[in-house]
DNA sequence: CTGAAAGCGCTTACAG
DNA sequence: CTGAAAGCGCTTACAG
């Protein structure tokens, strides 16, 4: 079965390429009736498909837009996915979904293959291991905004938590509570990644803030496959934290088992908030204090602001951080 | 900033456009070694970025397959996007993703956005409401495969739970547990979705193997919203069930919900066991007893199946569907 | 061993 | 109101 191109709706139809191709494209300023009926019929008739492939090729816009997750199996991102992707089929745009593992290497290779076929732009959770790569993008004017994470010295668009918030929310809701001796667990640092710092660094401020100080061995840190042995070790200090700040949702998982395993009353003996509020939140026992992020108002932002540049609307107008409030729910394990 | 062509390399190169070509698809028989470094060198010092969309228009393949969810929040979809991406990240194929919704009009119109942007194949969990589309789909040989679903008369390659054994696990672990009064919740049945079908029937046939009679009031279905509702009926039935399997992961949370709200005791006042293992079950109260499907095998193998019917391996072969084994995770709250 | 030429399927100034 | 022609950036038989 051949394809049929416009050549042949042309031939079909009477009419020269060019005729059919206003027609497909709906400039219809000054066709005739009949002109537009037989080309329709052709098209019909035909069983016509254009190939946009040859028309991004003469347009230069493929109406195609990249986006760069750390791993499309954490939630935040595939609500983040899900927001841009409706935004993308409004404007009748298609969005290619690629995971970078917080691998540099993947990373890179994944910008250039999106640059290769042209599409209009990226939105990425960067590594932020790239730094040559990110400031050519920006040299270029390249449409890109980063998404999550901020690279330092690189001044591109980009949509984030207030994180430092979340973390101050969390412990003022502690300190309401009546604890005053707070620990933090976070995943491991292996590369400065935005959102762990900047936590991390928001629970230190907000301790200050009421004149609790900050203790080294109530903060720690690691891989997930020796989070229940740093846990472990955090509660056995001879003076334990009494309450702990979960970084992200995978963190909790690993309180709430460490809990459910060594029959850690929760709240009594334990209160736990966790950032990212969590599908199960609702019911648990006790339901979980979290803090949770406006994951699909984030990701259409980002969107927003990527077809911006596509668009240049964005011209003289300097790269921002835009910021999005966390917001406590407040539930029975604090 | 201009574009740079093949067209500037080759002239920076002081060789055609051909011999550029040649080098850069590593077809290098016969070229001479001074050749091959001054492209070389001429491509490094231009910074050319080869059109991936111009070659794809002329070899009529755009290394990217579509991959159509019903939305990509649930979790058993973002795993089996996750195993597709992965797959066709080692043959240089990206994938756009896109969600339906569970609306035939969105899947009739990404199916021919698709194939318009000349996607090597598709992937699509189908809603089974397009049949004149996926019958033409068939007949023209375009790739095609169906995940999650089946449509009754159209042949597709297709790759799915073994759903009636998913049921038959769960219905024989209660039964092992010495209980006979078995219920089932499922989502709205508003269109004849194969997994909530087959589950269904299963449950039935499961019952029926241990003489257990069908009781109609043990099974009920409806919208998210009135779930609550729909449970509360159930157990307020004079002789309600003392087990309850949840069709999916949604309807396991309803069920959750509303055993702490009413202060139900799993498994003393109610036996439950979910099908779609949860990111919480092991740390639950108590453990939830899940029977799990492997989501990253399917995923993987409908793109194995894609890339075959793409590469033109599959002639002659009648159209296959491939079920998948669930597994039962025996924890505790049956 | 390398190049000229045609062609992939569209769009778009321009001419008439 | 419509058509001929050039061109988007590649690839690929074919000639030499």
């Amino acid at each position: 079965m051949k394809k049929i191109t416009i050549a042949d709706v042309a031939a079909h139809a009477n009419v020269s390429k060019s005729t059919v191709s206003q027609f497909l494209n709906k400039r219809y300023d000054y066709m005739g009736e009949e002109t537009k009926k037989r080309i329709e019929t052709a098209v019909t008739e035909l069983g016509y498909r254009p190939n946009i492939i040859a028309r991004s090729l003469k347009q230069k816009s493929t109406k195609t837009i990249g986006v760069i997750v750390a791993n499309i199996l954490h939630v935040f991102s595939t609500q983040v996915i899900r927001a841009i992707e409706d935004f993308c089929h409004e404007s009748n745009f298609h969005v290619i979904v690629c995971n970078a593992d917080d691998d540099p290497v993947k990373e890179k290779r994944y910008i250039e293959m999106l640059r290769a076929k042209q599409v209009d732009g990226i939105i990425a959770f960067p590594t932020g291991e790239n730094m040559e790569l990110y400031q050519g993008l920006l040299d270029e004017r390249y449409p890109f905004v980063f998404m999550d994470r901020l690279v330092p010295g690189i001044h591109m668009d980009a949509v984030l938590l207030d994180n430092k918030r979340a973390s101050e929310l969390a412990v003022d809701q502690f300190v309401k509570a009546g604890y005053k001796k707070i620990g933090m667990i976070s995943p491991l640092i292996d590369m400065p990644v935005t959102p762990r710092l900047e936590r991390i660094q928001g629970y230190k401020t907000a301790l200050a803030k009421y004149n609790l100080s900050f203790q080294p061995e109530y903060l720690a840190s690691g891989a997930f496959t020796d989070m229940q042995m740093i846990i472990q070790q955090m509660l056995s200090l001879s003076d334990p934290p009494e309450a702990l700040l979960a970084l992200n949702d995978r963190v909790l998982f690993e309180i709430l088992q460490y809990a459910k395993d060594h029959h850690v009353n929760i709240p009594n003996d334990l209160a736990i908030i966790g950032i990212d509020d969590v599908s199960f939140a609702s019911f648990y026992y006790p339901t979980l204090t979290t803090i949770s992020q406006p994951a699909f108002k984030m990701g259409k932002k980002a969107a927003q602001l990527l077809f911006k540049q596509i668009n240049q609307e964005d011209q003289g107008t300097a790269a921002q951080v835009y910021r999005f409030p966390p917001q406590l729910i407040d539930r029975e394990s604090c």
